[in-house]
DNA sequence: CCTACCGATCGGTAGG
DNA sequence: CCTACCGATCGGTAGG
């Protein structure tokens, strides 16, 4: 009889399609939101039908914890590891990160911000801000301090940026790249400046952010 | 008989609900986003009855739109003005310019681009992009492009970031604002250079974004 | 400018 | 893991 099947056989198959609601829930909040996407789209995107989500996840708002509870661990591990590359200067490690959120949280931070703020039951708010909080603000900010401490950026006393806001305005320029390129293509030909080697818009914003606009280029090139 | 009341007269009570419902929406859209409000959250706060939304707005969306053609018209004019003030430097122009938007589109400008891309019909979000290049883009991006003619600013040929990236550049900031003040207090206890004049966001990220984050300091003081 | 109400869809539950 | 279904709420309409 097949009710021999071993628990773990059980719990494999269960562990399973828990894991493609994950998937599928995770890919459609990042691309339109908590409350653009319905329970349904979910169920439908990984090809089961919608009660069986409560029975994975008590409610939808704690399947958006879960999502972002795995997304916080991917990107904790990510971004760790490349603000610890002490070989890699602090802009190489800057655009290293933006190319990694970039591809990671698709589009843009401050959706995920604003969910936060009137989407979310506020007793789940904590949870959910001291994940972003560990796995994407602390390692950024520490590449900052780095820079602070190596004296390549001015500190704080210096009229420098400090360093939780440098990783904001980081972070910021995340949904700037989807807003202006979606806007219309001023990027693609860019017609002066990008002869030698191939347009990078993680590094340009980078770039952007430690050297400013200012006139007297520091830019080494 | 009450019925020899002038045309005017109703007109203007009806010009005037019109323009109540224009508000409390342009103030729920800007807070909640498109999604989020409802049309009995619009009525209850001018003081109607839903249904009176569709006498005077043929849906939803078109609500929206003419919340946000309201809206540009009015950025436009104050954009265009500070644009135009040459005795004032480019950075004092941007100050002003953040300052504005910040209080205009009070929350981040990028709530405003994930509407147009996923919520807002295909039909109506040319005309959306029009107001949103007209009104904003326009006009701070003259500014940049008044920088780099007269030299203060570095042109894309030699490395600079063009005028309209650097546009989105500066408005993705205003989102960042938001959200660096609601993640916790970093700004306020600023203990090193806020001692002769009081903290000015606004200033302290167009400053950021002018000169860079990079020691060797540019900055007047 | 309102009352009354619609079809659709939402998150979630019952019961197996 | 499903069928069947719930109460609530949504955008929008009928009719006056």
């Amino acid at each position: 009889m097949p009710n021999e099947r071993p628990r773990s056989g059980l719990r494999a198959d269960t562990e399973e399609t828990r894991r493609a609601i994950l998937r599928a829930a995770q890919s459609l909040f990042m691309k339109l939101g908590y409350r653009a996407v319905t329970t349904r789209m979910v169920a439908e995107a990984c090809g089961v039908k919608q009660p069986l989500l409560y029975y994975h996840f008590s409610d939808k708002e704690t399947l958006y914890l879960e999502v972002h509870r795995e997304q916080a661990a991917a990107s904790r591990t990510a971004l760790e590891r490349i603000a610890a590359r002490q070989g890699e200067s602090v802009p190489v490690r800057l655009s290293h990160v933006v190319r990694y959120l970039r591809q990671s949280y698709q589009q843009n931070m401050s959706l995920f911000f604003h969910e936060l703020r009137y989407e979310i039951h506020p007793s789940m708010r904590a949870a959910m801000r001291d994940l972003f909080r560990l796995s994407i603000i602390t390692p950024i900010m520490s590449i900052f301090e780095e820079g602070i401490r190596a004296g390549f950026l001015r500190s704080p006393s210096e009229g420098g940026v400090p360093p939780r806001l440098a990783t904001y305005l980081l972070l910021s320029t995340l949904s700037n790249l989807s807003m202006s390129t979606e806007a219309e293509g001023e990027l693609e030909h860019d017609e002066g400046s990008s002869f030698e080697k191939e347009y990078d818009p993680a590094e340009f914003v980078v770039q952007s952010l430690i050297y400013g606009m200012v006139a007297r280029p520091f830019i080494e090139r």
